[in-house]
RNA sequence: GCGCCCGUAGCUCAAUGGACAGAGCAGUGGGUUUCUAACCCAUGGGUUGGGGGUUCGACUCCCUCCGGGCGCGCCA
């Protein structure tokens, strides 16, 4: 019997032997064997829509096609590794080619399942490969937002779904820690300090608001009281560096809360420090993509697709954000990463061709650089709208959503969603504990394969011993799972392919579904103690399933509910 | 003004250019002496915002209009 693993491959080889036997058809190679999933189980388990494509090119009958390649198929079938997989092959207009796989191929998958375990679902997409996610970098100047939580939920499943394809993984958060905004966050924590030892102090009109800059300006007088009665430019530096100290470990201890880890948190201060930030601008002068204009330098990203060029160094030899921005992934290629991937918010979807230019300005394929936008959500409890004001400094954080509705939950619902999709997050339903909570109901099938088999352990004597005959597993709701089982690689892969968790939510629904179905159909531990073993053991494969799954989305695999 | 995203069932959302546009929730009606009822089963609900085009085939691609959101700095 072939592997589950390999079903695929063998598949589009043998269709496309069975193309270049059909007769009188002139040139078809350039047509690439596909594999799709049918939507509805009456198209099979797996299904092609070449005979489609060889139509159009060839200016024939599409059903005249179909049935001419399932025939052809259905005859390399025989004598292949794949005949014991494969029960039929079947034309169906108005053109499709329907594969439906053996009972026995399916129990197959079962064994492979338990065989593979944790392991079982990885793919070689990323193998040899580095990628890196860089995620959330929010400026530290306060709590994280709602919107920085999607970020972090999104961003540590997509390196966990990376990781599983091969690659090795690094993730990072972008520590903006010099610039306008972080010296208003020093000069608005300053002040308050000053204020606490009852000194006069003119807050900054776009100062930063919030108790947590009055607390940390409280403390830094209680730390410097002669430096903040001193003030001047010493003790701007020190607050900023206070602040960024401050600020950087509230958001990494909300992160660490929130489950999420970072390899690294990259300094925007240590490009300039370590001179590569004046390096990688002479490079781009050297290239040719940096010019002098009204004083000026300009990167000329409009070579590579821009709507105008961008000022890199400013006419008074200030340099502006891209410029950071520039040395950065330069370094992280520098670093030896082959693909880059970076989670944004939809207010810096603007700022996208310009970094793409830089990096083809810096002579790297732009597609190494992979860009996703992560939108915003609209907060609900029920059927009130949670208003979000950042300028009142009124919004939700992180912290408190996760206080709300617990971890598992919040992660969950922030991939419920296309990440490029607004999400609307109804509290109120994230926190109920029922049938209507998704994430509780890919849990409680966890939970009841645990007490299950928990149950049959202690009557210990109903299963048969040794061996497990598989072959016992052929009620529709076994097969369907089985099934279900099967499709979890190709969902993973798919996922990793496209840069987007959210089908992993869907599919992990799914397979909840089919596990809940069986066990309101099937008693698992009988008298049959042959049958038993056998359902245990499926069973047994469905936990790792879920439990790969909901370890990819960072949502924990209760034993108990 | 220019650019990007979105518009699908009452609500929230799916659907690599493919088969009859599907789920969950809400609605209605049922189900447990037995391993977790936080579960299962049945059922109604649609001119995919309007119009045109490309295609054997369009929710998907192109044009246009309507409606909603966002971005357009020598800010970050």
């Amino acid at each position: 019997m072939i592997s589950p693993q390999d079903l695929e491959s063998h598949l589009t080889a043998l269709m496309g032997e069975a193309v270049r036997r059909l007769e009188g058809f002139p040139d078809l190679s350039k047509l690439t064997p596909a594999l799709e999933m049918p939507r509805g189980r009456q198209h099979g388990d797996l299904a092609t829509a070449l005979p489609l494509q060889i139509a159009s090119a060839a200016h024939r009958p599409p059903w005249e096609t179909a049935q001419a390649l399932a025939s052809k198929i259905t005859e390399n079938l025989k004598g292949s590794i794949l005949a014991g997989a494969i029960e039929r092959v079947e034309a169906k207009p108005p053109g499709f080619v329907n594969f439906f796989l053996t009972t026995a191929f399916l129990q197959e998958v079962v064994k492979t399942v338990l065989r593979e375990g944790p392991g079982y679902g990885a793919n070689r997409l990323g193998a040899g490969r580095k990628a890196l996610v860089e995620f959330v970098s929010a400026n530290p100047t306060g709590p994280l937002s709602v919107a920085h939580g999607r970020q972090a939920a999104v961003g540590d499943a997509l390196a966990n779904l990376l990781a599983m394809s091969g690659y090795q993984v690094w993730r990072e958060y972008y520590l903006n820690d010099e610039g306008t905004q972080i010296n208003l966050l020093g000069e608005s924590i300053l002040v308050r300090a000053r204020e606490a030892l009852g000194l006069a102090a003119e807050f900054p009109e776009k100062g930063y608001k919030g108790d947590y800059i009055t607390e940390s300006g409280r403390q830094f007088a209680k730390e410097r009281p002669a430096l903040v009665r001193q003030g001047g430019p010493k003790a701007q530096d020190a607050a900023r560096a206070f602040g960024v100290r401050v600020l950087t470990g509230v958001i990494r201890k909300e992160l660490d809360a929130f489950g999420v880890r970072f390899d690294r948190w990259f300094a925007q201060s240590s490009l300039s420090r370590w001179g590569f930030l004046n390096r990688t601008l002479n490079l781009l002068k050297r290239r040719g993509y940096l010019y002098l204009s009204e004083g000026a330098w300009w990167l000329k990203s409009t070579a590579f697709g821009d709507d105008k060029d961008r000022v890199v160094i400013r006419s008074d030899g200030r340099l502006t954000y891209i410029a950071a921005d520039i040395a950065y992934h330069r370094r992280k290629f520098k670093r030896g990463f082959d693909l880059l991937v970076n989670l944004w918010g939809p207010d810096h979807h603007g700022y996208i061709p310009r970094l793409k230019a830089s990096v083809s300005a810096l002579g790297h394929a732009s597609d190494a650089l992979q860009i996703r936008i992560i939108q915003l959500c609209t907060l609900k409890r029920g059927a009130e709208t949670i208003p979000m004001s950042t300028r009142e400094g009124v919004f939700i954080t992180l912290t408190q959503v996760m206080e709300e509705v617990g971890r598992d939950a919040a992660r969950f619902f922030f991939l419920l969603r296309k990440s490029d999709a607004h999400l609307e997050f109804d509290l109120q339903l994230a926190k109920q504990q029922s049938l209507e909570n998704p994430v509780y109901y890919i849990q409680y099938a966890h939970a009841r394969i645990t007490s299950v088999l928990e149950y049959q352990r202690k009557q210990a004597a109903k299963a048969a011993g040794g061996r497990v005959n598989y072959e016992r597993l052929a009620a529709p709701e076994e097969l369907d799972l089985a099934r279900r089982l099967r499709e979890f690689p190709q969902t993973a892969a798919a996922c990793a392919r496209a840069l987007e968790p959210f089908g992993i939510t869907v599919y992990l629904q799914a397979l909840a579904e089919g596990f809940h179905r069986f066990y309101d159909r099937h008693r698992v531990v009988s008298d049959d103690p042959e049958l038993t073993a056998a359902r245990l053991k499926l069973i047994e494969a469905v936990q790792v399933v879920l439990r790969a799954g909901l370890n990819l989305l960072g949502v924990s695999a209760p034993e108990k509910m």
